[in-house]
DNA sequence: TTGAAGATGTTATAGGATAACATTCGCAAC
DNA sequence: GTTGCGAATGTTATCCTATAACATCTTCAA
């Protein structure tokens, strides 16, 4: 089960949502519930292999192999496609808010809404 | 109804759930709907007073009074508390990952959750 | 073979959010 | 006054997101 929603998730360029997800499956497996795509998103989101987008509710693939850190990432509010990056300077400089505060951070949650170069982001020269 | 959302969100030092908000605002008013609350969430979002903790389903008020940019949100998952600072080195970091991938950022969502001072987040010394 | 661990199935429910339409309230123009 | 408009609220229903609790099955090693 991991498989097949790792494998889903792999093929889209965006993020899916768990009920997203449960359709797809349910195309091979009607009786499919709930329960076994959170179980599944929970085993690979341990393992870093698959994120999930604070922001949107919604999952998707890491593409990254292994990183141990936050990363940051953007998704176009156009075409849905996510970009993940890592990116130590923001790291570090959320490293020194917490120092200020007495903070201990445990999880990152950096996301960015708009719109990618594709969508027209970037300036573009038509 | 937005002035009896954002009194309660105020009196709190942590947030809010919009359904949490609902049961205390039906102490007084049985047949509130979640509608009504959402809607005053939304409108006390767009003027700033309010914002949204992703990572929470949550409702916080603001502190700032008026600040134009995002900020940065400190949450504990001992006592709930929520900080909220604005950090402009983290934002232009942000921003210039945006700028090396052309994406055009509209909203950004940074949270970090962990363990504040006062629940031992700082070394203490007992 | 038994039993422990891990994955899955099943049923039910909790929690978060919005759609669609009706109603009421305040206020300004006539 | 009352008419008419816009904003806020009420109402009903529904959708989406997520988890609890318990049962079953599989696998693999002792």
């Amino acid at each position: 089960m991991q498989g097949d929603v790792l494998g889903l998730l792999r093929r889209e360029s965006g993020a899916l949502s768990a009920y997203a997800l449960l359709a797809k499956l349910r195309e091979s497996n009607p009786r499919l519930a709930p329960q076994t795509v959170y179980r599944a998103l929970q085993a690979l989101t341990e393992r870093r292999l698959v994120h999930r987008l604070e922001s949107l509710n919604a999952y998707f693939a890491c593409r990254h192999g292994h990183h141990s850190g936050a990363s940051i990432l953007s998704v176009c509010d156009g075409c849905g496609a996510v970009e993940e990056c890592v990116a130590p300077d923001v790291l570090a400089a959320l490293s020194n808010v917490a120092d200020r505060t007495g903070f201990a951070p445990m999880r990152h949650v950096v996301e960015m809404r708009g719109v990618c170069a594709d969508c027209g982001g970037a300036a573009k020269h038509p």
